[in-house]
DNA sequence: AGATGACATGTATGAACTTACATGTCAATT
DNA sequence: AATTGACATGTAAGTTCATACATGTCATCT
């Protein structure tokens, strides 16, 4: 479901493409919130316009197909985001990581802990640099999705990283002393 | 994998106990941060005793079973939470809600925003419910798990709450003035 | 004696997801 | 002329996950 609706707000926001397109598209934008490769993205299009919700083109250069989203599509996405009851389940690997640190002993969990520091500071970079990207793109005048999102991605990656930091302390204090 | 984990996670912190016990306490310790139910843990514990990361003992009244890590099994924590290389991909509905918002205009996305704010708050509210719980039984001398991914649960839940204010109040300097 | 509810374990079905396999086009470089 | 690499689409096999179905035990309350 939630697939469906990440590609139909993509469609809705920059109008119609390839599955080839929409699986860039889904990379470059959604991708930290969401992830989907083309072998998920190209059966769900085939599904979709069974459905309804898009229409496809005829085939162009190297087989392209291009889809466009219908009214049905649009009403679709709007229903989702007006009427669903949001959920605030998570599943984070990296949280579960946290979940077992106190397993290890104190010199372990530090370094678990500073391997996951590493990996939440490269996400961040990531995010800081799609954000650099976004501004250059919205100073052209383009409209985007994923602006909010990014927001709260940058915002709860440097979350994480104060955890790290303030368990990495917690830790250490709890260390016999050398 | 993960949820292998998980369950190893928990007899290793907590002892032997029986596919029910683990279905209960996943509920009320991992819950926030990884979900399974009984139909996923009961298989999932019969392909461990194959692996041999666990033992079954004798079935006791009605039909329990009681299950023990083995030594191969604590090493099999211990390798994932000290070699695994941390990935930091999040898959979160919310986020995606967060992503599609500016599919809505002003008085719509702010509703949305609203009814987010309320789901955050629920999530929150729980994860101090549990955090109280834990510092009860941390009194009794109990050790637990999970203490540092209750932390960040919390900061993160946090960071989504001022997140939604922030962006409310964005969404509302752009609207035209009433 | 019967009902209720917590205890306890499983299976089945289908959807979602990952990873790998498989095929072919077109443009640019060597 | 051959190779490389981006473009472009698909299928297959296996895992994970959610929801529902199915069964039976034991203690307590009425």
């Amino acid at each position: 479901m939630s697939l469906r609706i990440a590609l139909l707000g993509l469609l809705s926001s920059s109008g119609p493409a390839s599955g080839y397109d929409l699986t860039k598209k889904f990379e470059r934008s959604i991708n930290h919130v969401w992830q989907a490769g083309h072998s998920q993205i190209y059966p769900e299009l085939a599904k979709m316009v069974i459905d309804g919700l898009v229409t496809v083109g005829a085939e162009g250069a190297r087989g392209r197909k291009t889809y466009t989203i219908t009214r049905e599509g649009t009403a679709e996405v709007r229903r989702w985001l007006t009427e669903r009851t949001p959920t605030e389940a998570t599943r984070s690997e990296s949280a579960l990581e946290a979940f077992l640190l106190p397993l290890l002993d104190g010199p372990e969990a530090l370094a678990a802990l500073a391997r996951m520091t590493s990996a939440i500071e490269a996400k961040l970079k990531g995010l800081e640099e799609l954000q650099a990207t976004h501004r250059r793109e919205a100073a052209t005048g383009r409209t985007h999705l994923g602006h909010y999102a990014l927001n709260l991605g940058i915002m709860q990656t440097k979350t994480a990283l104060t955890w790290a930091k303030e368990t990495a302390a917690d830790l250490e204090a709890r260390m016999p002393p050398t």
